[in-house]
DNA sequence: GTATCGATGATCT
DNA sequence: GATCATCGATACC
């Protein structure tokens, strides 16, 4: 089973809540998508919206492809790209961890599984998602993504960590998930 | 429990 | 030269 074709044809902010409740896999570890972002072109908060530079060049690129870039020279981000070129895509923000729990802890410091992948530079790491699969199609391996089983109870608020778009409230969480990276206002 | 700070380097002005 | 879509350690309450 896989995500329907077209889905990340939408808009970021329709694919982002979309996704709560879809499984990650990448080499078969990962798990259930808790926490989204969305970013595009018209949104001062995102790395698109002055354009297409090399560092962004994936964002730009075809829907449901990889863009990774290393945030504060240390962390990686993944996200999804949404649209055709346009600069569109999802920051995948936390993960409940499901599969491959052991090569995740050894990856991070046997931490127990609630610190694991919720944030975006852990579930980077708990993946071992660096440069390497920037650009790459998120249909094929090692990437797997299966969609969510039931509905899920979607939390909206302001995004994490960014200085300028504050007020666009374009963060997803799985309501009340004990593997998000910070609790949602509401 | 919350607050603050340094790491660390690519990217962009 | 400034800015980061972050994290973990530390200090303090």
């Amino acid at each position: 089973m896989t995500l329907p074709p077209g889905f990340f044809a939408d808009r970021a902010e329709t694919v982002a809540r979309a996704l709560i409740g879809a499984t990650l896999l990448v080499d078969g570890v990962g798990g259930r998508i808790v926490e989204t972002e969305a970013y595009d072109a018209m949104d001062p908060a995102s790395h698109s919206f002055r354009g297409p530079t090399a560092r962004n060049a994936s964002m730009f690129g075809p829907a449901g492809h990889a863009y990774v870039y290393r945030i504060y020279g240390i962390h990686w981000c993944l996200n999804f790209v949404c649209g055709d070129g346009i600069g569109s895509a999802v920051l995948v923000r936390a993960l409940e961890p499901l599969a491959g729990l052991d090569i995740m802890q050894a990856r991070r410091g046997g931490l127990e599984p609630a610190r694991l992948c919720s944030g975006p530079g852990r579930l980077c790491q708990a993946l071992a998602i660096d440069r390497r699969l920037d650009g790459l199609p998120l249909d094929r391996p090692p990437f797997a993504l299966l969609p969510a089983t039931g509905a899920a109870e979607i939390a909206i608020g302001p995004r994490i960590g960014i200085t300028r778009g504050v007020e666009t409230p374009w963060r997803f969480c799985l309501r009340g998930s004990p593997y998000l990276s910070r609790p949602h206002a509401r």
